[in-house]
RNA sequence: GGGCGUAUAGCUCAGCUGGUUAGAGCGCGAUCCUGAUAAGAUCGAGGUCUCUGGUUCGAGUCCAGAUACGCCCA
């Protein structure tokens, strides 16, 4: 059995009947289900991680399709936009950075990215076809179409209309040689550890204004401290933790205010407290400015607002004074912003420090070549109390090694915080899986939300629609290529909306009538394309309005918990802004996979596992069996290609057994499923209660969003199936003619499979298709044509016999106890014994099942053991979940007092609780009346017999053998060394066969007795006694009598 | 540094509102069963439930703190 090759034919099936499309096409338009793909960029290989991303997602489509929805958005999409896209690019053309780009020239480099993003489409698309995600990847949607970026600008114009549309400063990680910015990413490769800097404490004088603890500060400073100098022509005020305690202190004649935590460190022992503050009445304070404040590009600023002390939490006690030293343009902007602090600036973007410093002998110096210079004019002006040396970890360029420049930079954002409450509101409506993302990670997201930074001073993006006049700022957002056609005069219908084109289009500016309007260079932040694509990707609103109105938010999305503020708050926000409504209804945050070692996967530790390679070796069911079944999906889980092989055997494989012993036998009976289903048994109907109840299960399960939970119930079912039903039931599927009985056998084993296929059927689309097309569609025409489009299975709850599966479970424990007395006895199964004493727990009974037993145990008569038969003593413990609420600290001397009754105590109480009466005992000196059910009552095991017990059961067997089980035994043994002897001549389970048993041992009254019985067993028309004959396979077998030997031939 | 999550057998994972001897599968050893089985059964070896403290008659489970790892943010 090769589930690979399996597939490959199920795949090629599929093809050749066009299955996908018609799948994707099915269901009742009526009752929408609405999918949103997350869209991947196809410029580097996909990995085993995505195999789980889109498994994921392929389940829960499936599933809701096989309700009989309509899934509308299963088609491909693709993000090709952003940084990521433009590096890979520099590197390909070997670039150092933006300078080489403008030289290169933007149209190439462009051509060049949209070039890329399609270097691994291939690999994409069979990637997603081998594993069975279903989607549409003929019309998927793109980013960088134009009707794409048509769209987006329609939602710019949307947010500018509602003034949701801002230009500010944003820091920036700058590389001051390079002239850009860089992202997070590229920052985190350049720390250097190590990077000795300044280390300089600042005094800032107070100054008096009107503020309540004037009087008591005068004439202190505030101390601070920075291993940026260069920073301080910038500062802006001075920050302090608002709950910390501060101290007033005189330090060599002097009065400094530091944070008691640190007076020590700063000023050392010999400084006396002269009065103590709490942070927070700190605020407001005024000092005196170091230097005189500037704005940007030199320009003068309002500095009112400026040289005051604010306080925030973020103000940490463990290094340097406890009072932060303010540049809002060189990394504190939000502090800054949040206390409405100016932003000030120091040097320019090429690190140099600004022409207004002139007078002072440092313009023009290179930012770190400033520091000393900055330091000394500090001293001469007495506001250094003291400096040194630092080793520290620093943010260098990883391209040229430049030390990087926190920098405020002029840029676009979209006004989040305006709409904070529609945004925690609206995630309230979103059913999270896990759970915990809603009000931990992404609520958590919501509830601190700062606004969205869309700007990015790049190429390869959605180029952001505004058009500002060079001569009086005036904005024009435009939110159509239309319009944008009015205000040009001319024709857009071939205009590419990417830098440079998008750049030509200028016009007079109507404000002023003096200026250009200018497309203003910045392209958007990629992340607002796919935050964008629920709109987007129909073009919305210039098409598909009514398709929209159902497509617009989705049902469900899924991907990885990386996510959260990424496409799952783009996402959000995009469609809070708009529509003030969650994007989606339901969302499944994937955990990550680690490789076996528990490490995460990545490329620079080389320890990525191919997809294809499990794949190839194990087929796409398997591996996504073992994505749905290994553990629950929103928890990071390690995986290995081994892991997906024992997944295999574990379930596939024996699903795939058990189907195979059904086609064999039905193949031999030439049975059809269009005949009655006869009288069934006990165990048939335990296989339908279970299956039902399965059904009923793994429907609201799925319902809930919840994969791994029916992934084990169809485990443990399918397990069962096999390994007690089939077991159990061979006999009737084998030789007898056909009978209501076997027709029973059949039709419910027919049931379970049917059922089992399409339940399987979002899990592993191919083995469940497989088993469809012959079970069901080899035998019914006008059955749904795929598996995909059949209807998922609804229980029938009356055949859910809650009562028989109880039983049936205890009889399975009944069962593994005498298998493990009969080890304990030394007992083999083939040996028939006489009797077993079974005592079950109080108020069950299995008469009607004891034939299971007997015979599964191959005992003849089962005893039922009561309290009165005197055979068993019993023994007591506290059942703590009723007693320990009643009797509380009692507990410890009521275990020891149930332990400790007589024997005489312990049968009275035995007799009392097996009617269900209470009974007494002192404890402490109290007298407890114990319920029934306050006390587990175990059995003792009675003498002489072979024992096992647990669970409330007791197993025990009668060992003593008579003549008679022993001629029993030995016939066994024949017919089991017979028909191993029939496998290996190599037979067909119909060959009819002549057999010799050797003459070594007396046989003569097993013989007699036992002939037929062996002759019927291994289908055997001959059976005689003597030498085997020269045409015969033989074989030798071992009784306990000696060996004997054997011999077979199979009639022609 | 902050937020969120994870930590249970050699490995991969269960363990519901606190309850009796903490389970399953794989792997290992032994024995057995079997004309569907690449399987299965029984027994065995393998656990200070990451650590420390607390609440409780009773903690893998609840609370506090710590450690390690992951993700996101600074």
């Amino acid at each position: 059995m090769s589930f690979p090759t399996l597939e490959d034919e199920i795949a090629a099936w599929w093809e050749a009947h066009g299955i996908v499309k018609k799948t994707l096409a099915h269901g009742d338009a009526s009752r929408p289900f609405v999918f949103f793909e997350g869209p991947p960029t196809a410029n580097g290989r996909p990995g085993i991680h995505h195999v789980e991303a889109r498994s994921s997602k392929d389940i829960m489509v499936r599933f809701n399709r096989m309700l009989g929805k309509k899934v509308i958005g299963a088609r491909g999409g693709w993000d090709t936009h952003g940084l990521p896209v433009e590096l890979e690019v520099e590197k390909k053309l070997g670039f150092a950075g933006k300078p080489d780009i403008e030289k290169y020239g933007i149209t190439e480099f462009n051509a060049a990215c949209r070039q890329s993003v399609w270097d691994y489409i291939q690999e994409w698309e069979k990637l997603t076809q081998r594993i069975a995600f279903w989607i549409d990847l003929e019309d998927p949607y793109i980013t960088y179409d134009n009707k794409y970026i048509e769209s987006l600008w329609w939602i710019f114009k949307q947010l500018n209309e509602r003034e949701l549309l801002y230009r500010d400063y944003k820091v920036t990680m700058h590389c001051p040689r390079c002239g850009t910015s860089l992202s997070d990413h590229e920052v985190a490769q350049g720390y250097q550890d190590n990077t000795d800097d300044p280390s300089v404490w600042i005094r800032f004088k107070h100054t008096p204004t009107n503020h309540a603890l004037d009087a008591q500060v005068a004439d202190a400073a505030f101390l601070a401290w920075t291993t940026t100098p260069w920073t301080l022509p910038a500062n802006a005020g001075l920050a302090v933790n608002p709950e910390a305690t501060y101290v007033l202190a005189e330090h060599d004649g002097q009065r400094y205010i530091v944070a008691e935590a640190l007076v020590g460190a700063v000023l050392g022992e010999t400084a006396t407290t002269v009065a103590s503050f709490t942070g927070v009445d700190l605020q407001g304070l005024r000092y005196t400015p170091l230097f005189a404040g500037v704005g940007d590009n030199g320009a003068a600023i309002d500095l009112s607002s400026a040289y005051r002390v604010v306080a925030d939490e973020f103000v940490s006690l463990e290094d340097g004074t406890g009072i932060v030293h303010i540049a809002p343009a060189y990394g504190d902007l939000e502090i800054g912003r949040k206390y409405g602090l100016p932003t000030l600036f120091s040097v320019d973007l090429a690190g140099k420090v600004l022409s207004s410093f002139e007078s002072l002998g440092f313009a023009g110096l290179f930012f770190k070549e400033a520091d000393p210079k900055i330091t000394r004019h500090l001293k001469e002006q007495g506001a250094l109390f003291k400096s040194g040396r630092v080793l520290h970890t620093y943010p260098f360029c990883w391209r040229c090694k430049t030390p990087l420049l926190f920098y405020a930079k002029q840029s676009w954002y979209i006004r989040t915080t305006a709409l904070k409450q529609q945004l925690i509101d609206n995630n309230k409506k979103i059913n999270w899986v896990p759970e915990h993302i809603q009000t931990g990670r992404f609520g958590n997201w919501l509830e601190n939300n700062i606004d969205w930074a869309i700007s990015r001073e790049r190429y390869w993006g959605t180029p952001l629609p505004v058009w500002a006049c060079d001569n009086c700022q005036h904005i024009d957002v435009v939110g159509s290529l239309a319009e944008l056609g009015e205000r040009w005069g001319q024709d857009t219908a071939n205009l590419d909306l990417h830098r440079p084109f998008v750049d030509a289009p200028t016009w007079a500016c109507h404000a002023c009538e003096a200026g250009t309007m200018q497309r203003i260079p910045d392209v958007a932040d990629c992340w607002f394309d796919s935050g964008a694509m629920p709109i987007a990707q129909w073009h919305y609103p210039f098409e598909n309005q009514e398709l929209f109105e159902v497509a617009g938010q989705a049902d469900y999305i899924s991907e990885a918990i990386d996510q959260t503020r990424g496409w799952f708050y783009t996402l959000h926000a995009v469609s809070t802004l708009l529509f003030d409504r969650p994007a989606y209804k339901n969302v499944i945050c994937l955990g990550h996979l680690l490789d076996g070692k528990g490490d995460k996967m990545s490329k620079s530790k080389g320890n990525i596992v191919s997809p294809w390679e499990v794949v190839e070796k194990y087929g796409a069911d398997a591996v996504r069996w073992y994505m749905f079944a290994a553990g629950q999906p929103y928890n990071p889980r390690r995986f290995s290609a081994d892991l997906v092989s024992e997944s295999l055997r574990q379930f596939l494989l024996t699903l795939w057994n058990t189907y195979s012993f059904f086609t064999t036998y039905a193949n031999v009976d030439g049975w059809t499923p269009a005949v009655a289903q006869g009288d069934l048994a006990a165990i048939d109907r335990w296989a339908l209660a279970r299956l039902n109840g399965l059904v009923r299960d793994v429907r609201n399960d799925l319902t809930n969003y919840d994969m791994n939970t029916p992934a084990k119930r169809l485990e443990q079912f399918v397990d069962e199936l096999s390994n007690w039903y089939v077991r159990r039931n061979r006999r009737r599927f084998w030789g007898s003619e056909m009978n209501g009985d076997k027709q029973a056998a059949y039709s419910t084993l027919y049931t379970c499979l049917v059922t089992i296929s399409k339940l399987l059927a979002p899990f592993t689309p191919f083995v469940a298709e497989s088993l469809y097309q012959n079970l069901v569609r080899s035998y019914d025409q006008n059955a749904a044509e795929s598996v995909h489009m059949a209807l998922f299975p609804e229980a029938d709850l009356a055949l859910i016999d809650d009562e028989l599966i109880r039983k049936t479970d205890l009889l399975l424990k009944a069962v593994s106890l005498g298998r493990a007395a009969r080890k304990n006895a030394g007992m083999r199964v083939r040996q028939p014994l006489s009797e077993v004493l079974v005592r079950l727990p109080r108020g069950e009974q299995l008469d009607e099942l004891s034939a299971e037993l007997s015979d599964e145990l191959n005992i003849k008569s089962v005893r039922w053991l009561g309290v009165g038969d005197g055979l068993v003593s019993y023994r007591f413990k506290p059942n703590l979940r009723s007693v320990g609420k009643k009797f509380g600290k009692l507990v410890p001397a009521l275990r020891e007092v149930l332990a400790g009754l007589s024997s005489e105590q312990a049968a009275d109480a035995a007799h009392k609780v097996e009617t269900g009466a209470s009974f007494e005992v002192e404890v402490e000196g109290q007298t407890l009346t114990l319920a029934a059910d306050d006390v587990l009552m175990e059995a003792s095991s009675p003498e002489g017999y072979a024992v096992a017990e647990g669970e409330g059961l007791l197993v025990a067997l009668v060992t003593t053998l008579t003549d008679e089980l022993l001629r029993e035994g030995i016939a066994r043994e024949i017919v089991r060394n017979l028909n191993d002897a029939r496998k290996a001549a190599d037979l067909a389970i119909t060959d009819k066969i002549n057999a010799t048993l050797g003459s070594e041992v007396d046989l003569a009254a097993v013989v007699a007795e036992y002939a037929d019985y062996i002759k019927a067993e291994t289908l055997c028309e001959n059976l005689s006694v003597g030498d085997a004959s020269a045409n015969q396979h033989t074989s030798t077998m071992e009784l306990e009598q000696g060996k004997l030997s054997l011999g077979i031939s199979k009639i022609a």
